[in-house]
DNA sequence: AGCGCTACAGTGTTACGTTAAAGGTCTC
DNA sequence: GAGACCTTTAACGTAACACTGTAGCGCT
């Protein structure tokens, strides 16, 4: 059972954007356009919701969101925000899809981390406790990565779907169980 | 002519910043 | 005790580097 924290997708206007002036233009709650500090604008929805990164391209990111729903329900509001503003035509298709969910997860018992990286296999993990506490797995079946503590949560990131997060922690549980 | 050095142009790589979670370590 | 930092991942464009290649110059 993985709990989804935060999931990250892409999309494309296919336009140029003068993000100063989207930045004020925009009838939203939270805007940051700061050059010297980074090119992007920032742009929220809600006081503490998604963060969107809007760029001179077009191509905008939406980062922040607790589910996949949230994430496209932020990705249409952004959209009918824009398309509310005169000289901006938003495109029937702009491309945008999940890139990434980050979740969480738990082996439900404790786990000798060193021993682990050995039974994993060292080409496939990173453990080193005086740099980080956590375990990096890198399965070569599937597409994410997994950082596993020695009390048994893991988080898993890296994954373009949550099937993909479910099936690669799935695969570690019954990995460590055939090592047990 | 051939070699070595410097200067510059062009290309390639990396860091930045954002988001979330986890647990250990460190500073205040 | 609270908070910051460490690690991982993806997207993105820009800036700052590192590196390579070429041109020009001076010396032998």
């Amino acid at each position: 059972m993985v709990t989804i924290t935060n999931v990250v997708g892409s999309g494309t206007l296919g336009l140029e954007l003068d993000v100063e002036q989207l930045g004020a233009d925009l009838d939203v709650p939270y805007t940051e356009h700061d050059p010297e500090n980074y090119h992007g604008l920032y742009v929220r929805l809600e006081e503490d919701g998604p963060l969107i990164i809007v760029y001179r391209s077009g191509k905008y990111i939406i980062t922040g969101s607790s589910s996949l729903d949230e994430l496209e329900e932020s990705n249409d509001v952004f959209l009918n925000k824009l398309s509310a503003l005169n000289g901006i035509d938003i495109p029937e298709e702009t491309g945008f899809s999940v890139q990434n969910v980050v979740s969480t997860a738990e082996l439900g018992m404790d786990v000798n981390l060193n021993a682990l990286s050995i039974g994993l296999g060292l080409e496939s993990t990173e453990y080193e406790p005086e740099q980080f506490p956590g375990l990096v797995y890198r399965p070569e079946e599937y597409t994410a990565v997994i950082l596993l503590f020695a009390n048994g949560k893991a988080v898993i990131t890296g994954a373009p779907t949550v099937d993909v997060a479910t099936d690669a922690f799935d695969h570690l549980q019954s990995r460590v169980n055939s090592l047990l």
